[in-house]
DNA sequence: ATAAGTATAATTGTATACAATCATACGATT
DNA sequence: AATCGTATGATTGTATACAATTATACTTAT
């Protein structure tokens, strides 16, 4: 009747168990598996060293989480992800956004006001020295701090596996122009937190998803 | 490279494939696994005639939708929601039913609108006569026409996986009072979904789950 | 030549066997 | 008596074996 904490989770990650499941799900994300291709066990599986159980077990987590599509007695195939569904999923995740803000600016620590702050700053720095990678790296830094701050361990894990799940197309979407336009974004969403104004900080990360959207079809990656 | 309907997975659910995962699921739900109990594999595996192998794919499942915390090499222990959580999980529905309703004003077909409109006609009629279980059925239907009527299978499968998931905590709600003048808001939202009025539809729906959520708390159920 | 039918191969579904890890109990040592 | 260490049992992790299903190729009959 022990009562395990949830962080196990996290570190579980990295660790043995799941190894196969987060290395799959990174090869569907990818792109290394195409849509509605056909996965076979054995061959997964000799590919990552292990047998078929572990492979299988993966299988089923991919496909509750979307990315597979498993037909019994015929096989698993990587699920094909329309335009739409891409619209979709960037309405939703703009809505979440805008209630994860709302939430982070009521109960964000100082310590995560200061690296959201800190974020900001590297950010203006790296994107006028086109630094693109670490822009990027900064761009996931400062929604991961958002959704650590909104406390909400229900919200947390939605966010969460909508980011992962949105690089499948998003990829270089931070590349042009796009990259010091969002950072403003993050800016002014960063203030509006810091000020405790919750509707702004909510209407400004809903804006936020919203234009990532527009500036991605605008560029034409919508239709990958 | 054969491209396989969705509707598949609708089926596969009632088949053989998943059989065990629903059952674990449903025993999860409803309420005969307590909060942070051990689930052993062969002994959920004798209750349901099958191997450890089912078993522990259904497992992994169920960790990933967030009813089962697995510590590797101890054992599966089902998750403790807190009232928090439940909290949470009703304003994000809140958010994503209001969309689904924005959705369903703008996708639905004339034979989904007639079956509303039927619903909550019938659901008046049995209110009146105190038919609960009936009441039940009816409002879970109300709510699966929406989410199919919204045309978005990326919503539906959210919105779908958390009415069931809230079943857990929901079962009393609509005794008592909150029937009628839940159906009540049903009608408005449907008439509004009629009139073609995506925003007041959408508001409408906001409001019903949260209306629900304070109803269940008020009638002191959200501490289970 | 085409189509149906059958046999063979390939793949998934399930059960079982073995390995690794963890919990518990017992005993030895201080 | 308390604590550490070891041994034993229980449980999970993984691999493999077997069953069931599906796909493919070949044969045969029209």
């Amino acid at each position: 009747m022990a009562r395990y904490d949830v962080k196990q989770e996290v570190t579980d990650k990295y660790s043995l168990r799941g190894r196969v499941f987060h290395k799959i799900r990174e090869d569907i994300l990818s792109g290394k598996y195409k849509e509605y291709e056909e996965l076979k066990e054995v061959a997964i599986g000799e590919e990552l060293g292990v047998s078929r159980t572990p492979v299988r077990e993966a299988f089923r987590q991919l496909e509750l989480e979307g990315l597979l599509q498993i037909v019994p007695n015929k096989g698993a195939y990587v699920t094909g992800i329309t335009s739409k569904d891409v619209q979709d999923i960037y309405m939703i995740r703009s809505l979440l956004e805008g209630l994860c803000a709302r939430w982070a600016t009521e109960n964000i620590t100082r310590e995560q006001l200061d690296e959201l702050e800190e974020n900001v700053y590297l950010a203006d720095f790296h994107a006028a020295k086109g630094h693109m990678e670490q822009l990027a790296e900064l761009d996931n830094r400062f929604h991961q701090i958002l959704y650590e701050a909104c406390h909400s361990k229900q919200l947390e894990r939605l966010l969460v596996d909508y980011h992962e799940y949105v690089l499948r197309v998003r990829k270089k979407t931070l590349a042009g122009r796009r990259g010091q336009v969002s950072n403003e974004e993050h800016r002014q969403i960063m203030e509006a937190i810091k000020a405790k104004d919750k509707d702004k900080a909510e209407m400004l990360a809903n804006q936020h998803i919203i234009n990532a959207y527009d500036n991605m079809v605008k560029n034409g990656l919508h239709d990958m």
